[in-house]
Parts: structure tokens; C-alpha cells; sequence
DNA sequence: GCCAACGTTGGC
DNA sequence: GCCAACGTTGGC
């Protein structure tokens, strides 16, 4: 999971009560489907910094809550604020998220483009832009064993 | 700040 | 349904 590190990073999810935050604010139909499919309690993600001076991961979290209606959507006043989607008929979702722990150190982008068992990784597929990204557990125990 | 790569919007 | 215009993402 991404996200900038000007807006929220791994220091502030730790910091959190319960160091658990909502995922609110996605806007996308392929990341929405991901936390609805694929994101179950206990299961863990990597926490990635993006659109910052070192982009890379730089932790561990897990999925606290299911994916469940995000009330910023229905909110007029709020920036994620989208018509389409309505309490009777939430467009949006979320799931919340907990800290685990950062890495010893960050695994950078440019680290992880060097390593051709990573070919296949979604977040180096050209162009992706998206904010939830899926990782195989061959992947996962690669990167890990990188740390 | 630049720009490639997308997703979305809306006219037709 | 097509597609140009536009907005956003995010690395560099």
C-alpha cells in the first residue's frame, strides 16, 4: 500500500492510537476491488513511500477491520467527497490498517528494479500508478529476505 | 518542474 | 461507443 510520506507515513501509522488508521480516500476501482477481495484481517501489506525523496518500502502493517463503506464519500464538505456514492449504495471502501514495524531499512525503488526476481512485481509495471498493489508470497519472501 | 502513463469525463 | 481533453500520479 502507498502512500506519501508528506501526507501520511509509516512514522504517523505508528503514532496512531492503537496505531491503526482508516484507508480512506481510495478512488479507484481496481485498489477498491483489491481491499474488497484480497484484503482479509491478519493479512499483512508493505507499507510504501511514494512521491518522496527516496521512494521505497519502508514497513510492515496489517489489515486491522475488512473492507467497509468509507465515510468520507458521502461527505460534501470533505476532499474525497463523490456523489456516486451513497449510504444505501456505498461506491467507496476501506479497510483499516495497523502498524507492524518499519524495516531495519528502506528498500528503495531503485533497489528493488535491480533484482530481476522481481520482474513481475505489479508496483514495476510500467505506468502503474495504483495505490494498492498485489504481491505473490514468492515476491513477499524475496523482499523480506532483502531487508 | 517535467512529463509519461493512465483513468475519467463528456460531446457527438 | 468513440475519442479528445483533462486531471492525477509519481518517478526523475
Amino acid at each position: 500500500m502507498k502512500s506519501e510520506p508528506g501526507e501520511f507515513g509509516i512514522d504517523d501509522l505508528e503514532r496512531r492510537p492503537g496505531q491503526t488508521e482508516p484507508w480512506d480516500g481510495v478512488r479507484n476501482y481496481q485498489a477498491r476491488n483489491m481491499m474488497r477481495d484480497q484484503m482479509q484481517p491478519g493479512d499483512r501489506v508493505f507499507f510504501y513511500h511514494s512521491n518522496c525523496e527516496q521512494p521505497g518500502i519502508v514497513g510492515l502493517a496489517e489489515i486491522a477491520r475488512a473492507a467497509y463503506p468509507d465515510p468520507t464519500a458521502f461527505d460534501p464538505e470533505h476532499k474525497h467527497y463523490d456523489p456516486k456514492s451513497r449510504p444505501e449504495q456505498p461506491a467507496w471502501l476501506m479497510v483499516d490498517v495497523r502498524f507492524v514495524r518499519k524495516l531495519k531499512r528502506t528498500l528503495t525503488l531503485a533497489e528493488l528494479k535491480e533484482r530481476p526476481e522481481l520482474d513481475g512485481l505489479a508496483l514495476l509495471r510500467r505506468g502503474n500508478r495504483l495505490s494498492i498493489l498485489p504481491v505473490s508470497p514468492e515476491q513477499w519472501d524475496f523482499i523480506l529476505a532483502l531487508e
